[in-house]
DNA sequence: GCCATAATTTAGCCTGTCCTAATTTAATAC
DNA sequence: GTATTAAATTAGGACAGGCTAAATTATGGC
């Protein structure tokens, strides 16, 4: 049997949190992320358990086996191919792909991964600039990356990550020119956080909110599979 | 709530069966073309019944309400245009669409859908010759069609649909070039119903059931929908 | 009209996924 | 150390969707 897409959500929510604070994922972690009810969680990580996608302790949190990571990673690859094939190929605005790709994750042949994959010459990274996850399924490194909202007057960055979540956010970010590969100077830091920035030599203000869910990369240390558009770059 | 996948699958094929033997349709009929048990059937067509979609006399069979008419258009168009976008732009062989399509029409959003129609330029017609429904979800109408079976030697006919169950027939036929909108002429019609063709001046020789399943025009009552391809025709 | 048969429904059961409310456990404060 | 509190589990129930086996109904043959 093919894991359900409550699963392979459960799965990958565990992953995500993985990721952001490590092991072990507390039930109501994942509960709020999936936006359902804790004893709905825990009945699911029972049959998770039976499944030996992840290991647990009572009351302690979970963790996922080699076999959960794998599915949860699978899952990824299908999300981000979808994403940056919807953006490319179908014209999909930036800030809807997530969402759909996000429902069709869970129903795609292998075969359809094949064809997004080859059609789109085996990106590396999603619209966002997440990293999409190879053929072999192993978990893409997680890249050093500040978040914009840490960096300092005078800093020279590049936009790495965005966060997909907020659709208004996103459709906003692209308006003003701010996608990753976008190289941007920190003009000023006010007192409440607001940030302005440099952007193709126009001033761009964007709110602390917005500015923790954006990842950025030093000029000098900018990785290989980022492609740096140095548009109104000196 | 939008309808389930099990509910659009029953909807579907309820509308199937009303085409091709009118209403009412027996509960076993739509159990064998949905591989389930006809308890299960039952059970769902209580379902559709309290939602409105169906109207039903106990032991005399079901027909689609308006409203379950609709729903069933829809899921087709869906099914349609995925098979179409599958071959056209993801280079998918003719007969892998299907499969992939019936699992996708319940997944996709409203605004999938649309891109698809748009980059396609709204497509009459499916890789099987089938036609797609339009926005209105007006129920498209059954063209006059003959199957290939019932032809006589001599019969100059166009191949217009192809039935999209079977794949190695569809694998086969492709190979030989019988696909919609080809112009051929009966060669031979061998007792035991193997027909044979001539098709762009080569012969090709169909076994009776596949005949069955393939539906031709007179050249002369070609309606505008079909577009013929007279490659090797006088 | 009655009987055999086939189609259909009913009965009873299971699993997965959801919920709320009650209980238990772990962690923290004092 | 004990009390408080937050987190997690358990209890109990709903509903969709699946099954087999038993009962029911309709129908065609005679
Ligand atoms: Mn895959
Ligand atoms: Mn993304
Ligand atoms: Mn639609
Ligand atoms: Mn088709």
């Amino acid at each position: 049997m093919s894991p359900s897409p409550v699963i392979e959500d459960t799965l990958k929510t565990i992953y995500h949190l993985q990721q952001e604070a490590g092991p072990p994922v507390g039930t109501s972690d994942i509960a709020d992320r999936l936006d359902k009810a804790q004893a709905t969680v825990t009945s699911t990580l029972d049959r998770l358990e039976d499944q030996e996608l992840i290991t647990r302790e009572p009351y302690q949190g979970s963790e996922l086996t080699d076999k959960g990571r794998t599915v949860a990673v699978e899952v990824l690859r299908h999300h981000r191919l979808l994403e940056t094939y919807l953006a490319d190929h179908l014209d999909y605005p930036w800030e809807l792909v997530h969402e759909e790709a996000d429902r069709l994750e869970h129903h795609i042949s292998e075969e359809f991964e094949r064809r997004l994959a080859e059609t789109l010459e085996n990106p590396r990274r999603d619209p966002h600039g997440d990293p999409i996850p190879g053929e072999d399924l192993e978990p893409p490194n997680q890249d050093p990356m500040r978040p914009l909202s840490a960096c300092e007057v005078g800093d020279r960055v590049v936009i790495t990550r965005v966060s997909d979540r907020n659709e208004d956010d996103l459709a906003y970010l692209a308006d003003v020119g701010i996608t990753p590969g976008t190289a941007v100077r920190i003009v000023d830091v006010a007192p409440f956080g607001m940030i302005t920035l440099d952007v193709d030599d126009t001033e761009q203000a964007i709110p602390e909110g917005v500015a923790t869910s954006i990842r950025v990369t030093s000029l000098n240390d900018v990785d290989d599979s980022v492609s740096v558009d140095h548009r109104g770059d000196a």
